[in-house]
DNA sequence: AGAATGTAAATTGTCAACAATTTTCACTGA
DNA sequence: TCAGTGAAAATTGTTGACAATTTACATTCT
């Protein structure tokens, strides 16, 4: 069931919609972490005035994308190795949440659904698809949230994938450990499949937990 | 270290401030989950402009404390039993990882504290002290998000507490649950003294759990 | 040359007014 | 009686202007 434009419009203010735009010229890069944002001149860009842009920070703020300073303004949120550390912890468990309660709950044609994002996957990897393997994962990631039905779990998790995401601005995932993540997803759909919430949650926690130590050893800084 | 007068008014605006004086008002029950926020009331009652009051009202939609509904303001945000479950389950999972980072990383001195808290509150069920035995549990659960040193799990943990309090606007915790709470205070403790981060994990996760369903317990609209 | 100082420009913080939308409520007619 | 209608009032959404603060930069002094 789509929603009409008149519809959409009606649910989205203005301050909301710039909310995701300004994400998007975050999340693209365009404003790196750390960098200020200057609030007239995202105003100039969006063609209106100031109020709205402020009110969309502030909310973004909230949500951990942007810090305000006061009398300084805005700024594009730094990730230290450290904290991006403590927000992987949290994902961790979250994930490990939702893959709990997806054993639960999934549906027949959630195990079906689930199958055919582990042999796309297996594809993927067989041909040494990179681009696919990272847009598939990444749809299975949020396949497997969304099948908790937990609104709150799902909120609070995609905002911590959005904040990650400041962390060296970059991808999360690199080619090498293409192979190592995909076997995890086998462990992972199996427990779901076998519908066992504890195996389900040990092993969703893992997965994120070595995508942590699979990133981390890739950088030096790590104290 | 206290900071001086003038640092604090350095690194709080008057929007933060805000946010603080609201969430106070929304949290003592004055208004109501669902209830509307007549904008220009408060700012009458602060003696300032709508500006502020919407940027402090943006930033508690993004937390979970109030709603935005375009074109109509915002709401007091309204908890069903199944949403307050669903973020029963989140905190769940979270204070979990606090146990298990607590179990990991408490010092000497923390131990000692930790056993100070538990004592006290012994103390309170032994004089069947109800009051004293909600502050102190609310203490203790505070020490061990903070001892967790994860700032995102801390603030991600807090925010889920207050969207509880909006859950029947009431306390949420009764007093015929006092001593089957501090029995799992007990196994708490003992996990994280003995320094076992997988025990306190199961410890702490459990001891939400088993407070949802002392909760869900005493009203009938569960579905 | 380099640190300190003072002034101008730029930027953020706040406000009051206006436009757009929703809500209220008296009125009408079946 | 009550559903429908339509203006009036109230409320939200947005703007442009002004005040407060910070930043940039040229000047001065050591």
């Amino acid at each position: 069931m789509t929603l009409s434009a008149v519809e959409i419009l009606r649910s989205q203010s203005l301050p909301m919609v710039l909310e995701q735009e300004i994400e998007r010229v975050i999340l693209s890069g365009e404003f790196a972490p750390g960098d200020r944002i200057n609030e007239k001149e995202l105003a100039l860009r969006f063609g209106i005035s100031r109020g709205p842009i402020r009110e969309a920070l502030r909310s973004m703020d909230s949500s951990g994308l942007v810090e305000q300073v006061p009398n300084r303004g805005f700024f594009v949120r730094q990730l230290s190795a450290e904290q991006a550390c403590d927000v992987y912890d949290v994902r961790a468990a979250l994930f490990g949440l939702a893959g709990k309660l997806l054993a639960e709950r999934i549906t027949e044609e959630g195990i079906e659904k689930l199958k055919s994002f582990i042999a796309d996957m297996d594809a993927a990897v067989a041909s040494d698809d990179f681009e696919s393997y990272v847009k598939i994962n990444f749809e299975f990631h949020e396949f497997i949230v969304a099948g908790g039905r937990n609104a709150s779990l799902a909120q609070q998790y995609l905002g911590l994938v959005k904040q990650l995401r400041l962390y060296r601005a970059r991808s999360l995932m690199h080619r090498e450990s293409m192979q190592a993540s995909h076997i995890e997803h086998h462990a992972m759909a199996e427990a779901i499949i076998a519908r066992d919430p504890a195996r389900a949650l040990a092993t969703h926690t893992r997965h994120v937990e070595a995508a942590k130590e699979r990133l981390m050893a890739t950088v030096t800084d790590l104290k």
